[in-house]
DNA sequence: TTGCTCCTCACGTCACGTGAGGTGGC
DNA sequence: TTGCTCCTCACGTCACGTGAGGTGGC
């Protein structure tokens, strides 16, 4: 078949997978992911298809795991390997893949609602008389509400 | 006042910030966050209001970003400290911060999005008779509908 | 004085970054 | 044969982790 000539050296792999050698060649080390095959002179060929899984790898990794939490979920292909097993082992892998994504996407969401709430303040001290910058007290509490200013303005100012 | 009496010794700042001691030492090393105070001993003192900021910085690393990113951002008292350019940078740090948690919700959504086609077509695999553990083959395309796989499923398969 | 907490080195680790010096592939 | 890409060490870096050995504080 075409599809199994079709391989490319870890330049043009990275470059597909949106990464670089020595990332390629870490994840090796540790791992996550082998070239297809290697050439006489030890040059690595990847598959084409392979940079679906380099791509996974990263958004684990951007989900905050470690590269060794990573392999022991991706690692679908160890003994017992029926069907029956293989099969929930990839689907426990994506469960735990969406309730990461989940439990992220509500924190981000929390964080952006103070950030909201931070920059309503900001606002009504943009138009205030009261300046944050003088001596040490910074306007906590609001000097024009009395109200504690927003977590997130306090930790700036 | 009594607020600036109410220091706490690092290990319960530590606690109240959800971080431990060498974290805190070493933000401090790299002139992200400063203890209020040391007494005669060295012993660091910190303010409970200084929590928010550890808080506002380990939300920025969870964001990708680097510490020194971050002391950049958040290092909002450099001269010119008038009150304009202050609130000003205040202000660019809290849009930076709102524009970053956007744009990784947004990619977390698209994930999430791909994880759960995943989830469906591995649900049409537990109901079928094909085997993706036989050879090297694992079904791809999809012997059923001659169609690819969902990315992250090639990722696994 | 006794515990507990804190202090400062300082070496280890994870996930790479970055050359050095040498060889493979069309 | 000429470039360009690739190879394997191997040391450097960032953000801490983890003791070692010693001292402060109620």
């Amino acid at each position: 078949m075409a599809a199994t000539a079709e391989l490319l050296k870890i330049g043009d792999f990275a470059r597909l997978a949106g990464t670089n050698l020595r990332t390629l060649r870490y994840y090796e080390e540790v791992g996550l992911i082998a070239p297809a095959s290697r050439s006489g002179g030890g040059f690595r060929y990847y598959r084409r298809s392979d940079a679906h899984r380099v791509a996974l790898i990263h958004d684990l990794q951007a989900l905050g795991l470690a590269l060794e939490r990573i392999r022991e979920l991706v690692r679908v292909h160890e003994a017992p390997v029926d069907r029956a097993s293989f099969l929930s082992r990839v689907r426990a892998a994506l469960c735990e893949h969406a309730r990461l994504i989940d439990a992220k996407v509500s924190a981000l969401e929390e964080q952006r609602g103070r950030v909201a709430s931070a920059l309503a303040k900001l606002g009504q001290c943009e138009g205030c008389v009261h300046s944050p910058t003088d001596g040490e007290e910074h306007c906590r509490p609001c000097a024009r509400t009395g109200e504690p200013l927003p977590d997130l303005l306090s930790a700036l100012f």
